[in-house]
DNA sequence: GCCAACGTTGGC
DNA sequence: GCCAACGTTGGC
């Protein structure tokens, strides 16, 4: 009899004008809403609970990881999409056919240090990250080797 | 604020 | 099911 412990990382993004790490630092938890894209949410469809989450600032001087997160409530359907008065609205989406899912992500903790989009660049062991290769997904996966050399650089001894 | 990249929509 | 038009993302 084993137990695996299924732990999958993930980097998602955040405009700071809209939404802030320093905001989930007084939050403690929020719901991941507003994703309209369909491989961001297909990815957060298999996000699982204690997931490690890369909190990566966009639209930001300069644009990069600021923190470390952790998915606390796996998908379900993002409220927003019925909501006529929310931005993320969404007329095709039913209660019984929801098109849009979000899961909930907790503050873990800040990086020691920031690392820049452009640090990210130019570390060897980086390069395949889906954020250099695919800029504009906003939900997407880490491997755990990438999550190690991210929290090394981040100034993260213990995970 | 510009604009390249690229995802989505909708006419056909 | 193609693809042109359109809208959005996000670095710069």
């Amino acid at each position: 009899m084993t137990l695996k412990m299924h732990r999958n990382f993930w980097l998602m993004k955040s405009e700071p004008d809209v939404y802030s790490f320093a905001q989930l630092a007084k939050d403690h938890t929020t719901p991941w809403e507003g994703v309209r894209n369909y491989e961001a949410r297909n990815h957060m469809m298999r996000a699982h609970i204690n997931d490690g989450v890369l909190f990566y600032h966009s639209n930001a001087k300069p644009p990069g990881i600021v923190g470390l997160a952790r998915v606390t409530r796996i998908a379900y359907p993002d409220p927003t999409q019925f909501n006529p008065a929310s931005p993320y609205f969404d007329a095709k989406a039913t209660l019984t056919n929801p098109r849009w899912f979000c899961v909930d992500v907790a503050y873990d903790r800040p990086l020691l240090h920031s690392i820049s989009l452009d640090t990210l660049r130019s570390t060897p062991t980086l390069q395949s990250m889906v954020l250099l290769q695919r800029g504009r997904l906003s939900v997407q996966p880490i491997t755990a080797a990438e999550w190690r050399t991210i929290l090394q650089l981040g100034g993260i001894t213990v995970p």
